[in-house]
DNA sequence: GGCCCCTTACGTAAATGTACGGAGGCGGCC
DNA sequence: GGCCGCCTCCGTACATTTACGTAAGGGGCC
Protein backbone atom coordinates (compact mmCIF):
# COMPACT_ATOMS: atom_id res chain seq x y z
CA UNK A 1 0.00 0.00 0.00
CA UNK A 2 2.53 2.17 1.43
CA UNK A 3 4.53 1.94 -2.34
CA UNK A 4 1.83 2.30 -4.09
CA UNK A 5 0.43 5.49 -2.79
CA UNK A 6 4.30 7.15 -3.71
CA UNK A 7 4.55 5.54 -7.20
CA UNK A 8 1.10 7.58 -7.91
CA UNK A 9 1.82 10.45 -6.09
CA UNK A 10 4.94 10.91 -8.29
CA UNK A 11 2.94 10.69 -11.26
CA UNK A 12 1.05 13.74 -10.37
CA UNK A 13 4.46 15.15 -10.24
CA UNK A 14 5.61 14.07 -13.46
CA UNK A 15 2.26 15.19 -14.98
CA UNK A 16 2.36 18.25 -13.50
CA UNK A 17 3.64 20.41 -16.07
CA UNK A 18 1.21 19.08 -18.86
CA UNK A 19 -1.52 19.20 -17.11
CA UNK A 20 -3.04 20.42 -13.62
CA UNK A 21 -5.41 17.06 -13.15
CA UNK A 22 -4.21 13.53 -12.67
CA UNK A 23 -6.57 10.87 -11.36
CA UNK A 24 -5.82 7.74 -9.83
CA UNK A 25 -5.14 5.54 -12.36
CA UNK A 26 -7.06 2.58 -11.18
CA UNK A 27 -10.06 4.56 -10.81
CA UNK A 28 -10.35 6.14 -14.50
CA UNK A 29 -13.34 8.98 -14.58
CA UNK A 30 -14.89 9.85 -17.73
CA UNK A 31 -14.34 13.86 -17.13
CA UNK A 32 -11.72 15.12 -15.17
CA UNK A 33 -12.03 18.50 -13.51
CA UNK A 34 -9.42 20.96 -14.54
CA UNK A 35 -7.46 21.65 -11.10
CA UNK A 36 -5.50 24.48 -11.41
CA UNK A 37 -5.84 27.53 -9.07
CA UNK A 38 -9.07 29.83 -9.93
CA UNK A 39 -8.74 33.62 -9.29
CA UNK A 40 -12.15 33.55 -8.67
CA UNK A 41 -12.48 31.02 -5.78
CA UNK A 42 -13.83 32.52 -2.75
CA UNK A 43 -11.93 33.38 0.02
CA UNK A 44 -13.17 31.24 2.80
CA UNK A 45 -11.34 28.44 1.07
CA UNK A 46 -7.97 27.91 2.75
CA UNK A 47 -6.25 26.43 0.10
CA UNK A 48 -7.75 29.11 -2.69
CA UNK A 49 -6.63 31.88 -0.16
CA UNK A 50 -2.85 30.45 -0.42
CA UNK A 51 -2.32 29.06 -3.85
CA UNK A 52 -4.14 32.66 -4.65
CA UNK A 53 -1.72 34.67 -3.12
CA UNK A 54 1.24 31.72 -4.12
CA UNK A 55 0.17 31.47 -7.56
CA UNK A 56 1.17 27.07 -5.88
CA UNK A 57 0.06 24.42 -8.22
CA UNK A 58 -2.72 22.53 -7.50
CA UNK A 59 -3.29 18.89 -8.58
CA UNK A 60 -6.63 16.02 -8.01
CA UNK A 61 -6.14 12.82 -6.69
CA UNK A 62 -8.82 10.02 -6.03
CA UNK A 63 -8.78 7.26 -3.28
CA UNK A 64 -10.80 4.57 -3.06
CA UNK A 65 -12.80 3.31 -0.26
CA UNK A 66 -9.88 2.02 2.56
CA UNK A 67 -6.87 2.74 1.01
CA UNK A 68 -3.79 4.13 2.74
CA UNK A 69 -3.25 8.24 1.80
CA UNK A 70 -0.13 8.16 3.97
CA UNK A 71 1.18 6.19 6.70
CA UNK A 72 2.36 7.39 10.16
CA UNK A 73 5.85 8.63 10.30
CA UNK A 74 5.49 8.34 6.35
CA UNK A 75 7.38 11.62 4.78
CA UNK A 76 5.10 14.87 4.43
CA UNK A 77 5.33 15.54 1.11
CA UNK A 78 1.87 16.97 0.63
CA UNK A 79 -1.05 18.98 1.73
CA UNK A 80 -4.58 17.74 0.91
CA UNK A 81 -8.08 19.00 0.58
CA UNK A 82 -10.91 16.75 0.73
CA UNK A 83 -12.82 17.78 -2.85
CA UNK A 84 -15.58 14.83 -2.67
CA UNK A 85 -15.82 12.28 0.12
CA UNK A 86 -14.24 11.50 3.27
CA UNK A 87 -11.02 11.28 5.68
CA UNK A 88 -10.01 9.74 8.44
CA UNK A 89 -6.70 10.54 10.38
CA UNK A 90 -5.66 7.67 13.26
CA UNK A 91 -2.87 6.55 15.33
CA UNK A 92 -2.07 3.33 16.05
CA UNK A 93 -0.58 1.46 18.90
CA UNK A 94 1.50 -1.58 18.19
CA UNK A 95 -1.42 -3.91 19.00
CA UNK A 96 -3.75 -2.36 17.12
CA UNK A 97 -5.94 -0.30 18.84
CA UNK A 98 -6.82 2.73 16.75
CA UNK A 99 -7.41 6.70 18.20
CA UNK A 100 -9.17 8.41 15.21
CA UNK A 101 -8.03 12.16 15.52
CA UNK A 102 -10.72 13.86 13.22
CA UNK A 103 -12.84 13.35 10.04
CA UNK A 104 -11.91 15.25 7.53
CA UNK A 105 -14.85 15.92 4.84
CA UNK A 106 -15.24 18.36 2.17
CA UNK A 107 -13.37 21.51 2.09
CA UNK A 108 -11.29 20.41 4.89
CA UNK A 109 -7.53 20.54 4.75
CA UNK A 110 -5.43 17.49 6.12
CA UNK A 111 -1.72 16.76 6.14
CA UNK A 112 -0.68 19.91 6.95
CA UNK A 113 2.65 19.67 9.38
CA UNK A 114 5.35 22.07 10.46
CA UNK A 115 7.73 19.06 10.83
CA UNK A 116 9.45 16.63 7.93
CA UNK A 117 6.77 13.90 8.42
CA UNK A 118 3.09 12.73 9.03
CA UNK A 119 1.97 12.22 12.86
CA UNK A 120 -0.79 10.80 11.59
CA UNK A 121 -1.63 8.05 9.04
CA UNK A 122 -4.21 9.08 6.89
CA UNK A 123 -6.94 6.88 4.99
CA UNK A 124 -10.11 7.35 2.44
CA UNK A 125 -13.05 6.59 4.21
CA UNK A 126 -15.25 6.00 1.28
CA UNK A 127 -13.75 6.79 -2.14
CA UNK A 128 -12.85 10.29 -2.42
CA UNK A 129 -10.96 12.97 -4.43
CA UNK A 130 -8.45 15.54 -3.03
CA UNK A 131 -6.64 18.83 -4.26
CA UNK A 132 -3.20 18.57 -3.24
CA UNK A 133 -0.28 20.73 -3.08
CA UNK A 134 3.57 19.96 -2.07
CA UNK A 135 4.31 21.09 1.68
CA UNK A 136 7.77 22.62 0.01
CA UNK A 137 6.11 24.73 -1.92
CA UNK A 138 4.10 25.81 0.97
CA UNK A 139 7.07 26.37 2.86
CA UNK A 140 8.73 28.49 0.45
CA UNK A 141 5.76 30.89 -0.18
CA UNK A 142 5.66 31.07 3.95
CA UNK A 143 9.39 31.88 4.38
CA UNK A 144 8.67 35.67 2.08
CA UNK A 145 4.85 36.06 2.51
CA UNK A 146 3.93 36.81 5.37
CA UNK A 147 -0.11 36.44 4.66
CA UNK A 148 1.11 32.46 3.69
CA UNK A 149 2.68 32.12 6.74
CA UNK A 150 -0.08 33.76 9.03
CA UNK A 151 -2.58 30.73 6.75
CA UNK A 152 -0.05 28.50 8.21
CA UNK A 153 -0.24 28.53 11.04
CA UNK A 154 -4.32 29.18 11.02
CA UNK A 155 -4.83 26.04 10.40
CA UNK A 156 -2.56 24.23 12.84
CA UNK A 157 -4.14 26.15 15.29
CA UNK A 158 -7.90 24.88 14.07
CA UNK A 159 -6.59 21.37 14.31
CA UNK A 160 -5.00 22.35 17.77
CA UNK A 161 -8.20 23.52 19.42
CA UNK A 162 -10.01 20.40 17.81
CA UNK A 163 -8.04 18.41 19.60
CA UNK A 164 -8.09 20.35 22.80
CA UNK A 165 -11.82 20.18 22.66
CA UNK A 166 -11.33 15.98 21.65
CA UNK A 167 -8.94 15.54 25.13
CA UNK A 168 -11.79 16.43 26.95
CA UNK A 169 -13.97 14.68 25.60
CA UNK A 170 -11.33 11.43 25.48
CA UNK A 171 -10.35 12.00 28.91
CA UNK A 172 -13.96 13.16 31.00
CA UNK A 173 -16.83 12.68 29.31
CA UNK A 174 -19.49 9.83 29.84
CA UNK A 175 -20.51 7.25 26.59
CA UNK A 176 -23.54 9.18 25.88
CA UNK A 177 -21.67 12.74 26.00
CA UNK A 178 -19.61 11.63 23.89
CA UNK A 179 -21.85 9.69 20.98
CA UNK A 180 -24.09 13.23 22.01
CA UNK A 181 -20.85 15.35 21.09
CA UNK A 182 -19.82 13.18 17.98
CA UNK A 183 -23.63 14.05 16.60
CA UNK A 184 -23.59 17.74 17.06
CA UNK A 185 -20.52 18.34 15.80
CA UNK A 186 -21.46 15.82 12.32
CA UNK A 187 -24.84 17.61 12.20
CA UNK A 188 -22.99 20.95 11.86
CA UNK A 189 -20.99 19.80 9.58
CA UNK A 190 -22.51 17.77 6.99
CA UNK A 191 -26.33 18.30 7.42
CA UNK A 192 -28.30 18.84 4.47
CA UNK A 193 -31.89 19.70 4.81
CA UNK A 194 -32.11 18.63 8.31
CA UNK A 195 -30.35 15.08 7.96
CA UNK A 196 -26.98 13.57 7.56
CA UNK A 197 -25.57 10.76 5.68
CA UNK A 198 -22.36 9.34 7.78
CA UNK A 199 -19.49 8.21 6.09
CA UNK A 200 -18.47 6.11 9.05
CA UNK A 201 -19.17 2.95 10.38
CA UNK A 202 -19.52 2.53 13.63
CA UNK A 203 -15.90 1.29 14.69
CA UNK A 204 -14.85 4.30 12.99
CA UNK A 205 -17.56 6.57 15.59
CA UNK A 206 -15.58 4.20 18.31
CA UNK A 207 -12.31 5.04 17.60
CA UNK A 208 -12.94 8.33 17.14
CA UNK A 209 -14.44 8.91 20.16
CA UNK A 210 -12.23 6.58 22.90
CA UNK A 211 -15.07 3.82 22.97
CA UNK A 212 -15.98 0.47 21.22
CA UNK A 213 -18.27 0.27 18.36
CA UNK A 214 -20.78 -1.70 20.64
CA UNK A 215 -21.02 1.34 23.06
CA UNK A 216 -21.72 3.27 20.04
CA UNK A 217 -24.39 0.81 18.85
CA UNK A 218 -26.30 1.18 22.30
CA UNK A 219 -26.17 4.49 22.59
CA UNK A 220 -27.44 5.35 19.33
CA UNK A 221 -30.15 2.70 20.30
CA UNK A 222 -31.01 4.43 23.10
CA UNK A 223 -31.18 7.92 21.45
CA UNK A 224 -33.51 6.44 18.98
CA UNK A 225 -35.50 4.68 21.43
CA UNK A 226 -35.84 7.48 23.10
CA UNK A 227 -36.84 9.55 20.28
CA UNK A 228 -34.29 12.41 20.11
CA UNK A 229 -32.95 11.15 16.37
CA UNK A 230 -34.62 8.83 13.37
CA UNK A 231 -33.03 6.35 11.08
CA UNK A 232 -33.09 6.06 7.63
CA UNK A 233 -30.77 3.52 7.18
CA UNK A 234 -27.86 2.89 9.89
CA UNK A 235 -25.79 5.70 8.53
CA UNK A 236 -28.70 8.28 7.72
CA UNK A 237 -29.52 10.00 10.28
CA UNK A 238 -32.46 12.99 11.30
CA UNK A 239 -31.73 14.60 14.48
CA UNK A 240 -35.03 15.21 16.17
CA UNK A 241 -33.96 16.90 19.27
CA UNK A 242 -31.34 18.98 19.29
CA UNK A 243 -32.04 20.95 22.41
CA UNK A 244 -32.42 17.31 24.23
CA UNK A 245 -28.96 16.32 22.78
CA UNK A 246 -27.28 19.75 23.88
CA UNK A 247 -27.67 19.24 27.21
CA UNK A 248 -27.00 15.80 27.08
CA UNK A 249 -23.29 16.74 25.96
CA UNK A 250 -22.07 17.52 29.25
CA UNK B 1 -9.43 35.88 41.16
CA UNK B 2 -10.26 36.95 37.99
CA UNK B 3 -10.74 40.29 38.33
CA UNK B 4 -7.46 40.34 40.53
CA UNK B 5 -5.72 38.59 37.97
CA UNK B 6 -6.42 41.27 35.66
CA UNK B 7 -5.41 44.36 37.56
CA UNK B 8 -2.21 42.79 38.13
CA UNK B 9 -1.65 42.68 34.80
CA UNK B 10 -2.21 46.03 34.20
CA UNK B 11 0.29 47.12 36.64
CA UNK B 12 3.10 45.38 34.64
CA UNK B 13 1.78 47.19 32.23
CA UNK B 14 1.94 50.57 33.44
CA UNK B 15 5.39 49.76 35.19
CA UNK B 16 6.87 48.83 31.67
CA UNK B 17 7.94 51.80 30.59
CA UNK B 18 10.07 52.50 33.85
CA UNK B 19 11.12 48.72 34.91
CA UNK B 20 10.75 45.93 32.55
CA UNK B 21 11.03 43.62 35.52
CA UNK B 22 8.06 43.31 38.08
CA UNK B 23 7.05 41.22 40.75
CA UNK B 24 3.53 40.14 41.78
CA UNK B 25 3.02 42.83 44.79
CA UNK B 26 1.89 39.55 47.08
CA UNK B 27 4.54 37.97 46.82
CA UNK B 28 7.54 40.07 47.02
CA UNK B 29 11.41 38.81 46.17
CA UNK B 30 14.22 39.67 47.86
CA UNK B 31 16.17 40.12 44.83
CA UNK B 32 14.04 40.38 41.29
CA UNK B 33 16.50 39.45 38.17
CA UNK B 34 15.91 42.29 34.69
CA UNK B 35 13.77 40.75 32.14
CA UNK B 36 14.30 42.64 29.47
CA UNK B 37 15.24 40.93 26.28
CA UNK B 38 19.01 39.67 26.58
CA UNK B 39 20.87 39.63 22.99
CA UNK B 40 22.94 37.39 24.79
CA UNK B 41 20.13 35.23 25.39
CA UNK B 42 20.38 30.99 23.49
CA UNK B 43 18.97 30.57 20.27
CA UNK B 44 17.19 27.22 21.71
CA UNK B 45 14.64 29.76 23.91
CA UNK B 46 11.83 30.32 21.92
CA UNK B 47 10.84 33.52 23.72
CA UNK B 48 14.39 34.81 22.88
CA UNK B 49 14.27 33.59 19.78
CA UNK B 50 10.94 36.32 19.12
CA UNK B 51 11.95 38.83 21.05
CA UNK B 52 15.36 39.21 19.88
CA UNK B 53 14.31 39.19 16.22
CA UNK B 54 11.16 41.74 16.93
CA UNK B 55 13.02 43.90 20.29
CA UNK B 56 10.06 42.93 22.06
CA UNK B 57 9.95 43.90 25.76
CA UNK B 58 9.32 40.68 28.34
CA UNK B 59 8.25 41.23 31.62
CA UNK B 60 7.98 38.81 34.75
CA UNK B 61 5.42 37.88 37.02
CA UNK B 62 4.67 35.68 39.68
CA UNK B 63 1.78 33.80 41.02
CA UNK B 64 1.17 31.71 44.22
CA UNK B 65 0.09 28.50 44.14
CA UNK B 66 -3.20 27.00 42.77
CA UNK B 67 -3.44 30.81 41.53
CA UNK B 68 -5.25 31.50 37.71
CA UNK B 69 -3.05 32.76 35.39
CA UNK B 70 -6.23 33.18 33.05
CA UNK B 71 -9.31 31.47 32.50
CA UNK B 72 -10.84 29.45 29.71
CA UNK B 73 -12.52 31.83 27.78
CA UNK B 74 -10.71 35.32 28.47
CA UNK B 75 -9.00 37.79 26.41
CA UNK B 76 -5.87 36.32 25.66
CA UNK B 77 -3.73 39.40 26.26
CA UNK B 78 -0.43 37.57 27.38
CA UNK B 79 1.49 34.70 25.83
CA UNK B 80 3.87 33.28 28.49
CA UNK B 81 7.33 31.31 29.59
CA UNK B 82 7.81 29.36 32.81
CA UNK B 83 10.56 30.99 34.64
CA UNK B 84 10.37 28.64 37.62
CA UNK B 85 7.30 26.89 39.06
CA UNK B 86 4.55 24.93 37.07
CA UNK B 87 1.63 25.13 35.60
CA UNK B 88 -1.58 23.40 34.96
CA UNK B 89 -3.80 24.10 31.50
CA UNK B 90 -7.53 22.75 31.70
CA UNK B 91 -10.82 22.50 30.77
CA UNK B 92 -14.01 22.03 32.48
CA UNK B 93 -16.99 20.71 32.11
CA UNK B 94 -20.49 22.02 33.70
CA UNK B 95 -20.25 19.74 36.73
CA UNK B 96 -16.92 20.17 37.77
CA UNK B 97 -15.02 17.54 35.60
CA UNK B 98 -11.81 18.76 34.38
CA UNK B 99 -9.51 17.70 31.66
CA UNK B 100 -5.78 18.63 32.02
CA UNK B 101 -4.13 19.29 28.37
CA UNK B 102 -0.81 20.13 29.39
CA UNK B 103 2.07 20.60 32.57
CA UNK B 104 3.99 23.92 31.72
CA UNK B 105 7.45 23.39 32.80
CA UNK B 106 10.28 25.70 33.26
CA UNK B 107 11.30 27.01 29.86
CA UNK B 108 7.99 25.99 28.20
CA UNK B 109 5.63 29.07 26.13
CA UNK B 110 2.07 28.66 27.43
CA UNK B 111 -0.52 30.83 26.65
CA UNK B 112 -0.17 31.60 23.10
CA UNK B 113 -3.50 31.45 21.04
CA UNK B 114 -4.45 32.11 17.60
CA UNK B 115 -7.84 33.52 18.36
CA UNK B 116 -8.25 36.63 20.86
CA UNK B 117 -9.55 34.44 23.99
CA UNK B 118 -7.70 31.31 25.76
CA UNK B 119 -9.09 28.24 24.92
CA UNK B 120 -8.11 26.58 28.78
CA UNK B 121 -7.46 27.93 31.62
CA UNK B 122 -4.37 28.14 33.58
CA UNK B 123 -3.33 28.04 36.88
CA UNK B 124 0.00 27.81 38.82
CA UNK B 125 0.40 24.57 40.34
CA UNK B 126 3.10 25.65 42.63
CA UNK B 127 4.48 28.90 43.53
CA UNK B 128 5.74 30.03 40.18
CA UNK B 129 7.37 33.01 38.04
CA UNK B 130 6.72 33.30 34.19
CA UNK B 131 7.75 35.75 31.55
CA UNK B 132 5.55 37.62 29.18
CA UNK B 133 4.99 39.29 26.31
CA UNK B 134 1.59 40.91 24.80
CA UNK B 135 -0.21 38.93 22.34
CA UNK B 136 -0.90 42.22 20.00
CA UNK B 137 2.69 42.79 20.02
CA UNK B 138 3.46 39.35 18.62
CA UNK B 139 1.08 39.32 16.41
CA UNK B 140 2.19 43.08 14.69
CA UNK B 141 6.21 41.38 14.87
CA UNK B 142 4.63 38.55 12.76
CA UNK B 143 2.84 40.81 10.39
CA UNK B 144 6.23 41.92 9.09
CA UNK B 145 8.67 39.25 9.80
CA UNK B 146 8.47 36.15 8.48
CA UNK B 147 11.40 34.45 11.08
CA UNK B 148 8.62 35.60 13.67
CA UNK B 149 5.98 34.27 11.73
CA UNK B 150 7.10 31.22 11.60
CA UNK B 151 7.86 31.11 15.30
CA UNK B 152 4.46 31.34 16.42
CA UNK B 153 3.81 28.28 13.85
CA UNK B 154 6.21 26.69 15.14
CA UNK B 155 5.20 26.95 18.69
CA UNK B 156 1.78 26.11 17.81
CA UNK B 157 2.54 22.86 16.03
CA UNK B 158 4.37 21.88 19.20
CA UNK B 159 1.37 21.78 20.93
CA UNK B 160 -0.51 20.25 18.42
CA UNK B 161 1.80 17.20 18.43
CA UNK B 162 1.54 16.79 22.09
CA UNK B 163 -2.15 16.72 21.90
CA UNK B 164 -2.12 14.41 19.33
CA UNK B 165 -0.43 12.38 21.43
CA UNK B 166 -1.95 12.42 24.41
CA UNK B 167 -5.53 11.57 21.96
CA UNK B 168 -4.19 8.32 21.67
CA UNK B 169 -3.06 8.29 25.54
CA UNK B 170 -6.69 9.24 26.28
CA UNK B 171 -8.89 7.19 24.27
CA UNK B 172 -7.21 4.22 23.89
CA UNK B 173 -4.77 3.19 26.28
CA UNK B 174 -4.83 1.52 29.69
CA UNK B 175 -5.01 3.14 33.31
CA UNK B 176 -1.15 1.59 33.55
CA UNK B 177 -0.13 2.25 30.30
CA UNK B 178 -1.09 5.63 30.76
CA UNK B 179 0.92 6.05 33.90
CA UNK B 180 3.96 4.61 32.52
CA UNK B 181 3.57 7.64 29.55
CA UNK B 182 3.49 9.64 32.09
CA UNK B 183 6.41 8.92 33.86
CA UNK B 184 8.11 9.10 31.59
CA UNK B 185 7.33 11.78 29.68
CA UNK B 186 7.99 13.38 33.44
CA UNK B 187 11.37 11.66 33.68
CA UNK B 188 12.55 13.12 30.06
CA UNK B 189 11.04 17.07 30.87
CA UNK B 190 11.87 17.07 34.59
CA UNK B 191 14.38 14.50 36.00
CA UNK B 192 17.82 15.95 37.77
CA UNK B 193 20.28 13.43 38.32
CA UNK B 194 17.76 10.45 37.83
CA UNK B 195 15.43 11.33 39.98
CA UNK B 196 11.99 14.01 39.79
CA UNK B 197 10.38 16.09 41.80
CA UNK B 198 7.14 16.04 40.39
CA UNK B 199 5.24 19.26 41.02
CA UNK B 200 1.17 18.44 40.61
CA UNK B 201 -1.03 16.23 43.38
CA UNK B 202 -2.16 13.18 42.70
CA UNK B 203 -5.65 14.68 41.29
CA UNK B 204 -4.16 16.32 38.81
CA UNK B 205 -2.02 13.75 37.24
CA UNK B 206 -5.66 12.03 37.32
CA UNK B 207 -7.19 14.51 35.30
CA UNK B 208 -4.14 14.63 32.79
CA UNK B 209 -4.73 11.43 32.33
CA UNK B 210 -8.04 10.97 32.05
CA UNK B 211 -7.91 8.97 35.90
CA UNK B 212 -9.41 9.14 39.41
CA UNK B 213 -6.56 10.01 41.53
CA UNK B 214 -6.94 6.47 43.51
CA UNK B 215 -6.23 4.90 39.96
CA UNK B 216 -3.29 6.77 39.38
CA UNK B 217 -2.26 5.86 43.50
CA UNK B 218 -3.03 2.08 42.39
CA UNK B 219 -0.77 2.19 39.69
CA UNK B 220 2.69 4.23 41.09
CA UNK B 221 1.81 1.47 44.34
CA UNK B 222 1.78 -1.46 41.53
CA UNK B 223 5.41 -0.04 39.90
CA UNK B 224 6.63 0.63 42.93
CA UNK B 225 5.76 -3.22 44.09
CA UNK B 226 7.54 -4.52 41.51
CA UNK B 227 10.92 -2.20 41.78
CA UNK B 228 9.80 -0.68 38.84
CA UNK B 229 10.65 3.10 40.66
CA UNK B 230 11.24 4.31 44.34
CA UNK B 231 9.91 6.81 46.05
CA UNK B 232 11.18 9.73 48.27
CA UNK B 233 8.06 11.11 49.40
CA UNK B 234 4.93 10.73 47.34
CA UNK B 235 6.28 13.17 44.96
CA UNK B 236 10.05 12.39 44.79
CA UNK B 237 10.34 9.55 42.22
CA UNK B 238 13.45 7.75 40.69
CA UNK B 239 12.71 4.97 37.83
CA UNK B 240 14.77 2.11 37.98
CA UNK B 241 13.88 0.30 34.73
CA UNK B 242 13.13 2.39 31.65
CA UNK B 243 13.47 -0.64 30.05
CA UNK B 244 10.47 -2.30 31.64
CA UNK B 245 8.16 1.03 31.60
CA UNK B 246 8.67 1.64 28.08
CA UNK B 247 7.03 -1.99 27.65
CA UNK B 248 4.29 -1.32 29.51
CA UNK B 249 3.53 2.06 27.69
CA UNK B 250 2.17 0.26 24.57
C1' DG C 1 1.55 18.70 66.14
C1' DG C 2 -1.87 19.54 62.79
C1' DC C 3 -3.38 19.27 58.21
C1' DC C 4 -3.34 17.78 53.71
C1' DC C 5 -2.27 14.39 50.72
C1' DC C 6 -1.70 9.83 49.75
C1' DT C 7 -2.58 4.87 50.16
C1' DT C 8 -5.46 1.02 50.31
C1' DA C 9 -9.49 -2.10 50.98
C1' DC C 10 -14.04 -3.02 49.51
C1' DG C 11 -18.21 -2.56 46.96
C1' DT C 12 -20.19 -0.46 42.65
C1' DA C 13 -20.83 1.21 38.15
C1' DA C 14 -19.69 1.82 33.50
C1' DA C 15 -18.03 0.18 29.53
C1' DT C 16 -16.03 -3.85 27.25
C1' DG C 17 -15.89 -8.51 25.01
C1' DT C 18 -18.36 -12.24 23.32
C1' DA C 19 -21.73 -14.20 20.79
C1' DC C 20 -25.36 -14.46 17.80
C1' DG C 21 -29.20 -13.00 15.04
C1' DG C 22 -30.80 -9.88 11.50
C1' DA C 23 -30.90 -6.31 8.02
C1' DG C 24 -29.26 -4.18 4.03
C1' DG C 25 -26.42 -3.67 0.07
C1' DC C 26 -23.92 -5.53 -3.68
C1' DG C 27 -22.81 -8.72 -7.09
C1' DG C 28 -23.77 -12.76 -9.69
C1' DC C 29 -26.87 -15.44 -12.10
C1' DC C 30 -30.88 -16.55 -14.43
C1' DG D 1 -33.49 -6.39 -15.63
C1' DG D 2 -34.92 -8.62 -11.68
C1' DC D 3 -34.25 -12.02 -8.28
C1' DC D 4 -31.44 -14.47 -5.14
C1' DG D 5 -27.81 -15.20 -2.06
C1' DC D 6 -23.79 -13.88 0.20
C1' DC D 7 -21.17 -10.89 2.96
C1' DT D 8 -20.44 -7.09 5.69
C1' DC D 9 -22.18 -4.15 9.05
C1' DC D 10 -25.25 -3.38 12.77
C1' DG D 11 -28.11 -4.33 16.93
C1' DT D 12 -28.62 -6.63 21.27
C1' DA D 13 -28.30 -9.83 25.26
C1' DC D 14 -25.23 -11.61 28.71
C1' DA D 15 -20.97 -12.23 31.19
C1' DT D 16 -16.74 -10.02 32.33
C1' DT D 17 -13.41 -6.61 33.19
C1' DT D 18 -11.67 -2.32 34.26
C1' DA D 19 -11.77 1.63 36.53
C1' DC D 20 -14.54 4.35 39.76
C1' DG D 21 -16.52 5.80 44.33
C1' DT D 22 -16.45 5.47 49.13
C1' DA D 23 -14.32 5.31 53.27
C1' DA D 24 -10.90 4.90 56.58
C1' DG D 25 -6.17 4.80 58.04
C1' DG D 26 -1.37 6.51 57.72
C1' DG D 27 2.48 9.46 56.65
C1' DG D 28 5.04 13.48 55.39
C1' DC D 29 5.60 18.38 55.25
C1' DC D 30 4.88 22.88 57.04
Amino acid sequence: MYHLAIRRKEMVMLNQSIANSVVNPNTPRTAPSPAAPSPAAPAVNPFAEITGHAGLIASEFSYKKDEEIYGEDEPSEYVYQVISGAVRSYKLLSDGRRQIGAFHLPGDVFGLEFGSVHRLAAEAIIDTTVRLVKRRSLEQAAGTDVAVARKLWTMTAGDLRHAEDHMLLLGRKTAMERVATFLLEMDRRLAVAGMMALPMCRRDIGDYLGLTLETVSRALSQLHSQGVLGFSGARQIVLRNRQRLRSMDA
